[in-house]
DNA sequence: ATGGTTGTGTTACAA
């Protein structure tokens, strides 16, 4: 099974380009974030035309998450639980040939030093909390997404240029190493432990064209999901085109 | 050089 997550930077803006990747690159799943519409104008016919079945999370304007899947997604669950009070759509789960996963769009965080910052500490910790609960059912489960966290220093084209950025504060990375020690392995860092794959370059200062990337966007798998992993890509060639999003696609490949 | 770009939806905000 081939799980694909894609950062698009609104799905109405990208839609050539994600028609084309994905008849390209063929993923039975594909998680996006940054859906940036509201659910009733989602393309829905587009990617059924392509054979996926839509799972969708939207919201005006800012943030929104989807599941596209060849097979049927059941037990859909939008929204990470913790906050009743939360109106950002920036969560949502589905089961899809017994693997449980997850589209994630976590906050950025920027500037440090006020809401922003302590809205995306207090989501990791109840994304914390979701991922321990998520363990106790001892599915596969692959948490994967736009974390907006470089987990280390080799993970930023520069790291002293980031020093007061929300992605790469010590705060942020041991949110994200806290849920990876309930059991869960980043499957990117995993399969390549010297790999030097950004995710993500700026649209500013010609960011593509220096290299100057950082790797955000991530796959955390559960120890049943990593007894089954395969490979694990990142389709840097997609941030190359014209109207490209400021993200790539990484896939993970598990075996059936 | 406190710059630069993209998207949404109004001319500001988020990334």
């Amino acid at each position: 099974m081939k799980i694909a997550t894609f950062n698009v930077n609104s799905i109405r803006a990208r839609l050539p380009r994600v028609l084309e990747w994905l008849e390209d690159s063929q993923p039975d799943v594909v998680c996006l974030q940054e859906i940036k519409c509201t659910n009733d104008v989602f393309p829905a016919i587009e990617f059924q035309s392509l054979g996926y079945q839509l799972s969708v999370h939207g919201q005006k304007a800012y943030n929104g998450v989807a599941i596209l899947s060849k097979s049927e997604p059941v037990d859909v669950a939008p929204g990470l639980p913790g906050d009743d009070g939360d109106e950002q759509a920036r969560y949502l789960e589905a089961t899809i040939e017994g693997v449980r996963i997850a589209s994630i769009y976590l906050p950025n965080g920027n500037p440090l030093g006020g809401e922003k910052f302590a809205y995306k500490l207090e989501w990791m910790e109840r994304l914390h909390e979701q991922a321990k609960t998520l363990l106790k059912s001892e599915m596969p489960i692959v948490l994967c997404g736009d974390f907006n966290v470089c987990p280390r220093d080799e993970d930023c084209y520069d790291p002293a240029a980031f020093a007061n950025d929300a992605l790469m504060q010590p705060e942020s990375r041991a949110a994200l190493r806290r849920i990876e020690f309930l059991g869960y392995t980043d499957a990117f860092r995993q399969l390549k432990p010297a790999g030097h794959d950004y995710t993500f370059w700026d649209y500013q200062r010609g960011a593509w064209q220096k290299d100057n990337g950082l790797r955000i966007d991530h796959f955390l798998l559960s120890p049943q999901a990593l007894d089954r992993l395969q490979a694990c890509e990142v389709e840097r060639q997609q941030r190359a085109k014209e109207k490209a999003s400021d993200h790539t696609p990484i896939w993970c490949k598990l075996e059936v």
